[in-house]
RNA sequence: GCGGGCGUGGCGGAAUGGCAGACGCACCAGACUUAGGAUCUGGCGGGAAACCGUGGAGGUUCAAGUCCUCUCGCCCGCACCA
């Protein structure tokens, strides 16, 4: 008998345990339904975060409770090792990236352990080892081959400061995250991905998440943000050139009074060339190169322009007008290149004020009110065409489809879909990745290193002095290589994978974690993928659950395996928070889990964090609120401890039908948590209501206690259940108790119980009566009593008779065992 | 500006349209104790009560935290996307 409950002693007694017997071990089995549980795999920091701590609880929890009820699960765990900290390290402290992560991945690890959580450990991955970089190269060849992979020149994020090429991510409010130094635009050589191919596909697959929560389709919806309209060409006086432009209101397009560029288009030069304006142009484009890229696209920018001296003509009425370039039209949107219509557009209608470009009207609003001669502002809404020639009273929608038919029967233009989703950059300047496996011959061109030469492997002895170019360019065993094709003396590509690269098909890798020459077995593969329940923070709602989708696609495209999306399932948990604001080492206001778990345990804090919000949700840290969950697990553990001599020795088993009021109401109880628990976990994810579940069939047991003849097997049978139900959330404590109490095999083994229906009926109900809607009685009656008969119990209620009295009832609306409410006048 | 989410006791949070505040924390009182920051018991939205209470104003309904309309506040995402 113990007397304490002590919780490191005996969390490391069963951790040991579980790994000992290979506990969590998985692999295929036919026989079973699969479960695939997967948590984001995390960047190695160093150390283990709450955020952490939230998200492995959550997964375990429902890994736990899927395996405990027949599922073959699948629950693995690994680290998403590249990345600029490690270098950042080096540079600072002088260690190797790989040293400093390798040190980090082993105490992250053995933090992560200390949690207990149920992971298959033999499936373990590092993304910036060999073994696994071989195939993220592997991935590279794969779409190069598919011609999805391509090299092009584009203005990637400068930091002038570090002099070094930023990730998009490491841009904070178009400044380096490191330095706080605003950032450039600098045009570089680089490496993309054209998941815009796979635009609409990703784009109409969304619908079949249901699985996902609709802010994040939203989000990615928003980001892939295909609008539908049309491109056409325009001529320009005196040139041989055309001006394609898109729009999406084709049916504006006799309202244009001046087309706009943007100051990068490869036009401007060609058509200012030799006009009045050619300076005033040249001025311009210089001011705007020193506008950043974020003010730039900033709607508060004020918008300025200047006149090229060139005209279009309008393919629809051969009107002259003029070209301008301002600083509101974007390169990389469409065609770079607007027609502008100040009568319908606000921006056009800003510029046209400013200008004084004509303005003319050629929708009319529906509503005869609605009188919009003096336009204040631009008018966007519905309506019919005017001064539109032939087009005049067809509605907006008519007159955008008959406008594009025109323009495709007389070859200026089509329907075209137009989408914001760019193609992915993925080159980095950086060491610490994966380098990108080409190699560039001065006979043959750029080369891919054949398959059979993978990994191309990352040299160690390198120096990570800041030059703004990646530090494998100053090592010559690296980049000093002999073309594959045709031997002569060639240069690698010095430039590494973005780390979304790595984690956009980890999850496929855990299936085959150990193969060797190709990056995962289609049938394992097959077997387990989708995920069929992916967790982790929303801040990846766009940028890596998007990539991760993209690959498998292409990888379904190759043939390479059968589900068409990555994670059936997403669970999108909120942030930890301290004193209302995130956890973080500027605020101050960081709460270690280590230093939790060594004060109260990984059962507390596991507890805890799942008890005090759902898991959508952002959770507010309380120190008082640790404690009284330690002080729950602390009671469950008097609480067996004050009964189990009780039914130690007795093996009665429980006779139901004899069972008098007490212990009815127990019995009740145990099946009514049963069912409550399996509904929150199963349905919902709420752990809160579970656990709060629990902790009342706790306090029924703790006030049974008083009860004089107790029924040891009915103690025992709620006691089992306790633990089976609680062992999701607090493995430890349970296993030991559930050890205590003389059971042999791990909890973890046992099957999930089943309520019984009959348990949950009982005698008597407690029912309302209310009094148009007041409560203002209660009374207890046998279940399922009739109708006539509840009404006739509540009007001869003493309390119900003298407010009724001389009153006019005008209805009686029953819910059977519930209520029963007297309406009157 | 557009899109999404959230407003419930002192706090975290519960409530298939059917008893608002489950469960926990904090607090108060009592018990046990040399002691209590341990444990146990009880209380705990406001109000003396009738009653009033889910950001605010309307509405639907026998019945609204929940549904509808308007409105205020906070948080998140996107933002000159043609």
């Amino acid at each position: 008998m113990e007397l304490k409950y002590e919780p490191n002693r005996i969390e490391r007694k069963w951790q040991e345990y579980w790994d000992k017997n290979n506990f969590y071990k998985t692999s295929e089995d036919p026989s079973k339904p699969k479960y695939y549980a997967l948590e984001m795999f995390p960047y190695p920091s160093g150390n283990l975060h709450m955020g952490h701590v939230r998200n492995y609880a959550i997964g375990d929890v429902i890994a736990r409770y899927k395996a405990m009820n027949g599922f073959n699960v699948l629950h693995p765990m690994g680290w998403d090792s590249f990345g600029l900290p490690a270098e950042n390290a080096a540079i600072k402290h002088g260690i190797h990236p790989a040293k400093w992560t390798f040190s980090n991945i082993d105490a992250m690890k053995q933090q992560l352990k200390t949690l207990g959580i149920s992971y298959d450990w033999d499936r373990e991955i590092a993304t910036c080892r060999p073994d696994y970089y071989k195939f993220t190269q592997w991935m590279f060849l794969k779409l190069y081959d598919n011609g999805l992979a391509y090299k092009k020149s584009a203005a990637v994020n400068w930091c002038p400061s570090c002099q070094t090429v930023l990730a998009n991510e490491q841009v904070v409010e178009g400044a380096c995250e490191r330095c706080e130094t605003k950032v450039d635009k600098k045009k570089l050589e680089q490496w993309f991905f054209k998941i815009t191919d796979y635009a609409q596909r990703l784009l109409d697959d969304l619908e079949q998440l249901e699985g996902w929560p609709d802010k994040v389709k939203i989000m990615q919806r928003n980001w892939i943000g295909r609008s539908e309209g049309c491109q056409f060409s325009m001529a320009i006086e005196g040139s041989d050139e055309m001006l394609t432009v898109f729009t999406t209101r084709p049916d504006t397009v006799y309202g244009v009074t001046y087309m706009v560029l943007a100051p990068e288009h490869p036009l401007v030069s060609v058509i200012a060339k030799g006009t009045p304006q050619e300076e005033a142009v040249k001025a311009f484009i210089n001011e705007v190169k020193f506008i950043s890229d974020v003010d730039r696209s900033s709607a508060d920018l004020e918008k300025t322009g200047v006149f090229t001296g060139a005209y279009a003509i309008n393919p629809m009425n051969g009107e002259k007008v003029p070209i301008w370039i301002a600083n509101y039209v974007l390169m990389d949107y469409g065609t770079g290149a607007i027609m502008a219509v100040p009568a319908h557009d606000q921006r056009d209608f800003e510029f046209a004020r400013k200008y004084n470009l004509p303005i003319r009207q050629v929708i009319k609003s529906n509503d005869p009110t609605d009188e919009n001669n003096q336009l204040e502002t631009a008018y966007a809404g519905d309506g019919y065409m005017i001064n539109s020639g032939d087009f005049d009273g067809l509605s907006v929608e008519e007159g955008k489809q008959k406008i594009i038919a025109y323009m495709e029967a007389n070859n200026i233009g089509s329907a075209t879909v137009n989408f914001r989703l760019r193609d992915w950059l993925i080159s980095r300047q950086r060491y610490w990745g994966a380098p990108i496996p080409m190699v560039y011959c001065p006979e043959c061109g750029p080369v891919p290193v054949p398959y059979e030469d993978l990994p191309v492997l990352l040299p160690e002895d390198v120096n990570f002095k800041i030059t703004g170019e990646s530090p494998l360019n100053y090592v010559e065993s690296f980049y000093k290589t002999n073309c594959p094709v045709c031997g002569s003396e060639a240069r690698r590509e010095t430039d590494t994978m973005d780390t979304f690269v790595c984690s956009s098909w980890y999850f496929n890798r855990y299936c085959s974690p150990d193969l060797k020459d190709m990056p995962f077995d289609p049938d394992q593969v097959n077997y387990w993928m989708p995920v069929d329940q992916y967790i982790g923070g929303v801040e990846h709602a766009i940028l890596h659950l998007m990539y991760a989708r993209f690959f498998t696609k292409f990888l379904y495209d190759i043939k390479m395996i059968n589900s068409l999306e990555p994670f059936s399932n997403l669970l999108t948990q909120g942030m930890v928070l301290k004193d209302g604001s995130k956890m973080s080492k500027s605020k101050g206001n960081v709460v270690s889990p280590e230093e939790i778990i060594k004060h109260y345990g990984a059962d507390t804090a596991r507890l805890f964090i799942l008890f005090a919000s759902p898991p959508e949700r952002d959770l507010e840290w309380s120190d008082q609120g640790v404690e009284g969950c330690y002080r729950f697990l602390n009671r469950i553990w008097r609480l067996v401890q004050d009964y189990a001599p009780l039914f130690a020795e007795d093996s009665e088993s429980l006779n139901t039908a004899s069972l008098n009021p007490r212990d009815k109401d127990l019995y009740y109880k145990v099946h009514a948590t049963i069912k409550k628990v399996s509904e929150d976990i199963q349905e919902r994810f709420n752990f809160n209501t579970a656990i709060s579940a629990i902790m009342e069939l706790s306090n029924h047991l703790n006030s049974y206690r008083e009860v004089q003849d107790k029924n040891p097997a009915l103690i025992k049978l709620a006691i089992d259940n306790l633990l089976i139900l609680l062992s999701p959330f607090s493995p430890h404590i349970c296993e030991e108790l559930w050890q205590q109490t003389g059971h042999q095999s791990s909890i973890y083994l046992q099957p999930w119980p089943r309520y019984n229906p009959d348990a949950l009926i009982l005698d008597e109900v407690e029912m309302v009566i209310q009094i148009s809607g007041k409560v203002k009685e209660r009374i207890k009656v046998p279940i399922n009593s009739a109708k006539e008969e509840l009404e006739q119990i509540a009007l001869d209620n003493p309390k119900i008779m003298a407010l009724t009295d001389g009153r006019e009832i005008v209805k009686i609306v029953v819910v059977p065992n519930k209520l029963i409410n007297i309406v009157i006048k």
